[in-house]
DNA sequence: GGTGTTGTACCGCATTTCGGGGACGCATCA
DNA sequence: TGATGCGTCCCCGAAATGCGGTACAACACC
């Protein structure tokens, strides 16, 4: 079993120490690279023969911060993982760097086995990633299966289009010839049936692919 | 602390029984409804006063499938979570379920409290699943659509681009790291520029093409 | 004959959004 | 040097929205 090539990119001079002693110690682990910045990490990545396959970033760094730095260092990297860690068990941070093509991530809370097995993880092909942020993917792209089949019916639809058209409650009543009572009474069924809560929501995930 | 209803849909009667026994014993659960099959837990579900918040779900049954009740099932109960039960860890199928709306799986060859664990997990909006689809869901994610610069200024387009996210002023705030009072000012000089005056008007001129 | 779904309408309450302001610092440009 | 644009923060008040209900008629499915 080859060791995992790991980059650590972790400006807190102490957490990275610790990190360093603790991960590049294990067998099956092998830190190429240890940065303070992004800035650092890509200087250092032109100077070594072989990248590392997994990229232990930090979210939070002076300068590029981590999602700024994440596409460049993708660029870079196309073969590795990048493993983010967080402070904050932020689920839209988590989420928008997901996006951007992070693997997984990492609580800085965790005991530093848990960072191991983070890595192997993500190394042997997983996705280590919070309940929250996991099942926020997963609504992302399980585009819930509406507008087509007879979900909605056609009063709750007229009254979505009019929505997504930037209509206020009381245009779309008028326009529909409704009370606006009654176009509040739709839109809370139409937020229910689509899982959503707040006419952004609804707009976004209409007006996109569903 | 209420007890989670659970619905429990396994054809083999042993390890109906066996998850029944265990899961229904413990004192934060409570099974609503047991079926041998999809056709029987669609029926019970127009038996009971108050349906299950989430529903153990097995792959294979005979008859309707997991996958195919899914769809089913969701639509008759919006609100609950859908756990499946597989024996193999295919990665494709347990993928296709969760397009379909699954929240989770659970692999059959987990010990009685790994399931328990993925009900609970579930229950408190998390989404229990394997490394390998986690990956394979990450995979499908593409970088976010990019709206034409020039009229708006970098930070507007960002606070723009967390609008169409379907976030509020505060969350917003949150992920640029700013005052949700500066967001609003941002929201204010965006509505001005492109001559518009609701959230919704904003998203729809986005997401279309201005 | 019950149970569920839809269409219609209403009420109350908490929060958010919208549209006006004002304010300060820092640029750049005239 | 003053004007203007941008980034940041704050306040107020009115309107809209979100969320929880209730209500009833019509229809449909069992």
């Amino acid at each position: 079993m080859e060791k995992i090539r790991l980059a650590l990119v972790e400006d807190d001079p102490e957490v990275r120490a610790l990190l360093h002693a603790y991960l590049c110690q294990q067998p099956e682990l092998d830190c190429v690279i240890v940065a303070g910045s992004a800035e650092d990490f890509l200087q250092q990545l032109t100077e070594v023969r072989v990248g590392p396959q997994v990229v232990l970033l930090d979210v939070q760094l002076p300068g590029l911060s981590g999602i700024e730095a994440l596409p460049l260092i993708r660029q870079r990297l196309p073969e590795a993982d990048v493993l983010m860690q967080t402070v904050f068990d932020d689920a839209d941070t988590i989420f928008q760097a997901l996006r951007q093509g992070a693997t997984g991530y990492v609580l800085k809370s965790a005991a530093l086995t848990e960072y191991k097995a983070a890595v192997l993880d993500v190394a042997r092909g997983g996705a280590p990633m919070s309940p929250a942020v996991a099942r926020k993917v997963l609504a992302h792209f399980k585009p819930l299966p509406q507008t087509q089949p007879g979900l909605l019916t056609e009063r709750e639809q007229a009254v979505v289009q009019g929505i997504v058209d930037g209509l206020g409650d009381k245009q779309v009543a008028h326009r529909l010839g409704l009370s606006a009572e009654t176009v509040r009474t739709y839109v809370k069924r139409v937020y229910k049936k689509l899982q959503v809560s707040s006419r952004t929501e609804l707009v976004s995930r209409v007006v996109r692919g569903n």
